[in-house]
RNA sequence: GCCGCGUUCGUCUAGGGGUUUAGGACGCCGCCCUUUCACGGCGGUAGCACGGGUUCGAAUCCCGUACGCGGUACCA
């Protein structure tokens, strides 16, 4: 259907799916499905040399995680297939011998060398930065300098050429950003661009143009990197007689220490960089999702919270913001904890048995089910469960040292004092209520505060100065272990 | 260097000439709740980069400066 939206998330594989290209995915989605459309998936491999082997399998496992479900892609292609660019690589070919036809590009035949010498030989008379342009190309090996004859006898010789885009000397192109308004750029800041590389690969530019035109691509929803390429790109939409898609550049996502968020800037910010990282720290994919619709949009209301459906029905490009966003590791986890509190027992507790899993761990599902409500206001991540949860399993072999600091010269009677009150309980009478009632007891008896009793009980317990509501965890932990931990945090603590 | 894009609390942002003593969220701080750890509730902290215009009036429009970011490949 003509005037159908029709957007495309094209991310070259070339490492894992990287957060940023999640968010570009994910405004990508959320204007196709707010609007009826559709949400394509390319993978553009059209540099062999930095093609990385699992690449396009961690692009779909990432997107699945966050819900995207792709509804045209190499998996299930559309009938504008085939969606890898290598395997579209005879396609190009034709495109770009057409713009020769016109006039509208040339072959070159410059090696690597001589355009590393023509760029050092303009570097040295004062050019910071050589192009090869219109006035650069005419002192060049190209169609254009050189007699047809010697360019058909190159051709036929199977010597090595590039097609290049011929740039206007002077042209103003001008275009509508569905973000930023009208940008315009002057055609001599740009360079004769290769549209298609001597592997006969295409680079991006040809590619991208190419196929978006092909696959009735009707918005470009990308990063903000691309901006300065879109006017090469403009031109070729030209020169082809296609009416380009319309064009949105989105902000940067920034590091907290400025520049674009690149692995190793995150790395060394302790921010997961690759979406499979957070899969691997099992965030919960609603707090990303929302986390990242938010990092460079916003609905314009005081709203925080909505899920990817919810999201759908409010994204528009038009309150995308312009400037870059840093990257807030805090609120995400916000965010995480959020979508962790909403969550119940029985929702968690498959996701908590396969941690504990990892962590050797075999939890009983009943139990594993009493302790997820008890922590559930506590943790931050769904492995903090575990982690967190761990002495629920075990007895805490030491104590951490601030928790440790707790433990004070009376304690050690204060907590014996308890043990007696608690010995001669039933297993039946061996419930929170009433362990709180003995804790009042002792503190009543030995006339001190609740925390002194509180506090190295908890540690006693756990090993740590925080965790759950103590006295329900006792009554899950039972009485022998309470007692058995009890005693022996008095032996090692004095 | 050149070209382009940007700039509202520490961070994400609302606000697009008078409704603004610039609103919300995260963070941080305090109080309440809780005789424990939290959750939660309430409150506080903190911002229109700078300089010129235009206007009765500018965070909002224009110009300049500064700063930041991106691009400047046979990478995407």
């Amino acid at each position: 259907m003509e005037g159908s939206v029709r957007v495309r998330f094209a991310p070259s594989p070339t490492g894992l799916l990287h957060i940023g290209g999640l968010r570009t995915a994910l405004y990508n989605y959320l204007f196709a499905k707010g609007n009826d459309g559709t949400f394509v998936l390319r993978i553009e491999d059209t540099d062999q040399a930095r093609y990385v082997e699992g690449a396009e399998e961690d692009i779909q496992r990432s997107l699945k995680w966050a819900g995207m479900d792709v509804d045209e892609g190499p998996e299930n292609p559309g009938d504008v297939g085939p969606y890898r660019q290598s395997e579209r690589k005879d396609m190009y070919e034709q495109y770009a011998e057409q713009l020769v036809e016109q006039g509208n590009a040339y072959y070159a035949f410059d090696t690597p060398e001589e355009l590393d010498q023509m760029r050092e030989r303009l570097k040295k008379s004062g050019n910071p930065s050589p192009k090869y342009d219109a006035i650069t190309r005419m002192s060049m090996k190209n169609s254009l300098t050189l007699p047809e004859e010697e360019v058909e006898r190159k051709l036929e010789e199977g010597e090595e050429y590039v097609i290049r885009l011929k740039v206007p000397r002077r042209e103003t192109i001008r275009f509508e950003d569905e973000v930023r308004g009208f940008v315009s750029f002057e055609s001599k800041g740009l360079d004769d661009q290769v549209l298609l590389k001597s592997d006969g690969m295409p680079t991006y530019h040809l590619a991208n143009v190419v196929d978006d035109h092909l696959m009735k691509i009707s918005h470009v929803i990308r990063g903000e990197e691309w901006l300065s390429s879109t006017p090469k790109h403009i031109l070729m939409y030209e020169y082809f007689g296609w009416e380009p898609p319309k064009m949105a550049h989105l902000p940067l996502i920034m590091s907290p220490s400025g520049g674009k968020l690149s692995k190793r800037k995150a790395e060394s910010e302790g921010i997961p960089i690759n979406t499979k990282d957070y899969i691997e720290q099992k965030f919960e994919p609603e707090a990303l999702v929302n986390f990242l619709a938010y990092l460079g949009w916003s609905p314009g209301d005081d709203s925080e919270i909505h899920s990817l459906g919810e999201l759908c029905e409010m994204f528009s490009l038009d309150r995308v913001s312009k400037g870059g966003a840093v990257f807030d590791y805090k609120k995400l986890i916000w965010y995480n904890e959020h979508y962790l509190r909403e969550k119940s027992a029985d929702e968690l507790w498959p996701r908590v048995q396969e941690i504990a899993k990892e962590h050797d761990l075999d939890p009983d599902e009943e139990y594993m089910k009493q302790i997820i409500p008890l922590m559930k206001e506590r943790v931050s991540k769904v492995e903090d469960f575990v982690t967190m949860g761990r002495f629920f399993f075990e007895d805490p072999e030491e104590y951490e040292d601030k928790a440790a600091k707790k433990w004070n010269d009376d304690s050690a009677e204060l907590l014996e004092a308890y043990v007696e009150k608690i010995e001669d309980l039933d297993e039946g009478a061996f419930e929170a209520k009433t362990l709180k009632d003995k804790i009042k007891e002792v503190i009543e008896e030995y006339d001190v505060g609740f925390g002194p009793v509180m506090m190295p009980l908890r540690v006693a317990i756990s090993g740590m100065g925080y965790g759950p509501d103590l006295t329900p965890t006792i009554e899950l932990l039972g009485k022998e272990t309470t007692i058995r931990r009890i005693e022996t945090a008095i032996e090692k603590l004095g």
